[in-house]
Parts: C-alpha cells; sequence; structure tokens
DNA sequence: AATGAAAAAAATAGGAA
DNA sequence: TTCCTATTTTTTTCATT
C-alpha cells in the first residue's frame, strides 16, 4: 500500500532506515511471541481446549492453562466474552452520542453515568469540542428516544448532538 | 444423521430444488428468556461450564447446551473471544473519524475502503452532516496519522473531521 | 522458572427414556 | 426436557531440564 503523498513541497531527503509499515514488536509489558499467539488464538475462538491451543503454539496443555492464568492475572486478558450478532437480538437501533459537559466535569461522572444506562456500549472522553462521546444500542427508535432523553437529564449534560446509524458496514 | 429439527416434516412430496440449509430466519426474535440469561451468562464469560450456567437458569447441563448449540447455529452467537486489554497489546491509541464523501458515494464503496485499511475497527453510515463514521485503533499517533492519510486519500472521501479518544470510560 | 507426563477431577457429547 | 455414560478436557501433582 505505498500511497505517492508528494503534497509537501519540503524535499526533505527522506530517512532510509525508516520503514513506512513498521510491524516493530517492541514487546510491552513481557508477553512473548508465545504468549502473543496464545492470546490470538484465544480471541479467534475462547472455547478451544488448551491442547489445541498447544499443538499450534507446540506446548503442553498444561503449559497453556498456566501461560492464560498468568495473562488473566497479569490483566492482559480480562475475560472471556460471547460475541453476540446484536441485530438477532433485537437491538438493532444506533447511535453516536457527542456529550457537551459543564465546566468542571470530569471523566469519573461520565463513566459513573455511562454505567448506569445499559444501553450504553461504549464512552469516552475525546478531543474536539465535545467532551466525550457514547454509543447507545437500543431496541428501536423510541427506546433509543428514550435512553437519550435519560442520558440528557444528567445534570453535568449541557448538550448532547447525536448521529443515528443508518447502516453497520463491518 | 441426527436431524435436530425434524419435528414437523410434512409429508408433502419433498420440493428437490429446495435448499437444504436454507438459512431461513424463521424468527429472529424467538428467544425465550432462558436463551436471553444464556446469552448473557457466555458474555459475561464465555469460559465456565455449561453445568454452571445451567445452575443460574434452573436447567442441566445438556440442555444448556444443546440451547448453545441451537444459539450459534442459528447466527445469534457467532463466536467466542477472549477480551484482551488494548493498551497491553500496544495499539491504543483511537479516534473517531467522520466521513464526508462525494455526491454518490454508496455504502459498498465505503465498507471496500474500510476493509483495506486494518486500523479501522468499525464502519457505519449516519444520518447528519456526516456520510459515515470510522472508528480507527492504531499504535500511536504517528500511526493513526498516517492511517488517516490513507483514508483520506480514498477518492471519494472529500473532507474528515477527527476527534481523538482521550480515555475510554468503559 | 518453566516444562512435560501422568493421574485425578470435571466437563462435554450423544443416546435413551 | 432429564438422566446416564463414554469420551474428552481441565487441573493438580510430580519429576525433569
Amino acid at each position: 500500500m505505498n500511497d505517492p503523498q508528494d503534497g509537501e513541497t519540503l524535499s526533505r531527503e527522506t530517512a532510509p532506515t525508516e520503514p513506512l509499515s513498521a510491524h516493530a514488536e517492541p514487546a510491552p509489558g513481557d508477553l512473548d511471541e508465545i504468549d502473543r499467539r496464545i492470546v490470538a488464538a484465544l480471541m479467534n475462538d475462547a472455547r478451544q481446549s488448551f491442547a489445541t491451543i498447544g499443538a499450534s503454539v507446540a506446548l503442553s496443555a498444561p503449559a497453556v492453562k498456566r501461560r492464560v492464568d498468568r495473562l488473566r492475572a497479569a490483566g492482559i486478558i480480562t475475560g472471556f466474552t460471547a460475541v453476540v450478532d446484536p441485530s438477532r437480538l433485537g437491538w438493532t437501533t444506533e447511535a453516536f452520542v457527542e456529550l457537551f459537559c459543564t465546566g468542571r466535569t470530569n471523566p469519573d461522572q461520565i463513566q459513573q453515568a455511562a454505567r448506569k444506562h445499559p444501553e450504553v456500549t461504549a464512552a469516552c472522553t475525546v478531543t474536539g469540542e465535545a467532551d466525550a462521546i457514547v454509543q447507545l444500542r437500543a431496541k428501536d427508535m423510541a427506546h433509543l428516544e428514550q435512553a437519550l432523553e435519560r442520558l440528557r437529564a444528567e445534570p453535568f449534560v449541557t448538550r448532547t448532538k447525536s448521529v443515528v446509524v443508518l447502516s453497520r458496514l463491518t
């Protein structure tokens, strides 16, 4: 994917040692290559047996189990979950909501509020005009509206700006 | 050999042209309360045993297993995955990017473009001024910028507006 | 410290009622 | 659906490098 990016006229010589798509693995934390492959395998299928994983990383089942235990204890793997097709569960209406908050709202307040509403599937503070973006998922538009009203009722929320998801592409 | 769903085989002459695996979603929302609780339990911990789940929904382990099998076959549960703390794996920089597109860009084009870039973790078309929102996740700010540049180079993209995630609250 | 092998305990996968 | 059972997997224990 080498895209000609010549927009800049500054013809500073490019550093020849800099690989563009450097997959530099500085090994954050203390995961080795086997740990990474175990994590990848579990992300792919969290219910496969340790023996199966072991076969793909050339380790015995107990050895894999110990590493998984260690990864969980270290907080690298935080849990295992079922991947559900939300549309099949009926909560098919989605929205992104920008939250504008009062002057000295802190992230903890937003977080606490987010946890109160089950329709909130994600929340984060952001750069830009808004203070936070939350993702909502609801059964239908009426449900979404109701959830949004509840959010707007939070004392620190001064204004919201929503966009509704028309279709999910990924 | 074992056809689980033959309960109502009317002895009407079999239609030879009938696709066997007609994924006829006959009842997209026909999960009963127990199914929902099983799904919730698995979302909470995908590696707990069927017996444990059974204890919480007052069902035997084999009964739970059959329901899970059915939920998977129906495409409601699409898989099981490990939940990983992304910051421990390196891709810690996130952004929401609004995409403004040329006049008659269709969703398929956006979808194809989204698939080309590994940094895109989600993409959807939305109401409002922008045509789509994509979520990016990258190793660091430089990586994010590079991914954004690649996105902006798509021929149908006229303009983008990004906000960077400061911290994830959920 | 980390691994593999073996044994014990637990879970799973089907079958029958 | 539950019950039952053979098979597989998990988990502990122990010996090895």
